[in-house]
DNA sequence: ATGTCAACTTTACACCGTGTCAAGCAAACC
DNA sequence: GGTTTGCTTGACACGGTGTAAAGTTGACAT
């Protein structure tokens, strides 16, 4: 759907690249000249800045395929190993993502449509949180005095991509610790 | 230090009340409506917008006396106990600062000086949660296999204002459950 | 070849919020 | 009376978003 067009396409792949690249100031005039068009022309495309910030997040999850990813997670047998899927599929996800999510993050203060949109994303991150849980649940794994919406609610913080820019950019953890430790602090906190 | 201006207090008061009714857009010209001067006086008091957010942080913190409250938890005997103790008194100023914060936030992204205010905050915070994993060591109560600093780093990102406002806001937990369930999960994966 | 349509260009402008500048005013203080 | 201090009003520059309008270029159709 959104292949059709070239110039769309350019400026997708364009802005994405330069909102990884990160660092820059991505105005709406950055975004025109890395896709090599006036400021205009990208008007004519994208009515606003946040709409475009959402294609982009919508193109990045088309090309990475992010719903293969996290299906992949689905396919463990028991919980246990079900949860360690999900947290490694998208905590490996998150770095690939920064960029966009960075710039629509900071919007949703001042813009509604951002918020809506980034919102919309994080609820199907919790989607698949719940799904873990209630594997877990299935397995009588969950731990006691524990329900399935808390335990989810608990998970979904846990793997927050503000949680993820804390402890890999300010703390300076390597992807690999990153992963590492949120399996583990998944399994303490959730299993019984 | 802060007292010495009753202009410049008023505006630090109305300004925090004004943040922490949220909703508004908080301009400088809000600001200076709320205080009852114009928005020029604001400019006599305070240079910039991010100057006025960090000053009436400080005045909010020197008026709940964080220090205090944290230093409280320093008193319990065992780790586990001043674990609970720190987690619940840092949790409940949150919901106190959470106007402040919110508007702190949003400025990160564009504005050097709001980063390096919220930044030097949530270092504070930090140490208070490095002296809670310091006693907790000293006890031998620490998780084998975690560091000091990984234990540090991981209870901050748990303690975090992002996953408070997730938690409470988004999720709709109370302060009392919020408290409750971080303490929980503070324990079970920092514990050994 | 001519017309027309679509995509894009250039130029200009309105709006909003921040921050600056300058002149004036009024009360306090000496 | 003169000066200082704290405020006022009014105007303006700047940066970024979004809008509007007129002109250019190339493809395609008849």
């Amino acid at each position: 759907m959104s292949s059709e067009n070239p110039t769309r396409r350019k400026i997708l792949d364009t802005a994405w690249k330069l909102l990884e690249a990160g660092g820059s100031p991505t105005r709406m005039s950055d975004f025109a000249r890395a896709a090599g068009i006036s400021r205009q022309a990208l008007y004519l495309h994208f009515p606003s800045r946040a709409e475009l910030l959402v294609a982009v997040t919508r193109h990045v999850d088309a090309v990475k395929d992010v719903d293969a990813r996290l299906a992949e997670s689905r396919a463990a047998e028991d919980g246990e190993t079900r949860l360690a899927a999900f947290v490694s599929a998208w905590g490996n996800y998150i770095p690939e993502i920064r960029g966009v999510s960075r710039a629509l993050m900071a919007m949703q203060e001042s813009d509604a449509e951002a918020r809506a949109a980034w919102q919309g994303r994080m609820e199907a991150v919790r989607q698949g949180c719940a799904a873990a849980v209630a594997a877990l649940a299935r397995d009588g794994q969950l731990a006691g005095g524990l329900s399935e919406e808390r335990a989810t609610d608990l998970l979904w913080a846990l793997l927050s991509v503000e949680s993820w820019v804390r402890l890999c950019e300010t703390c300076g953890w390597s992807q690999q610790e990153y992963i590492t430790e949120m399996q583990r602090a998944a399994r303490r906190i959730l299993l019984g």
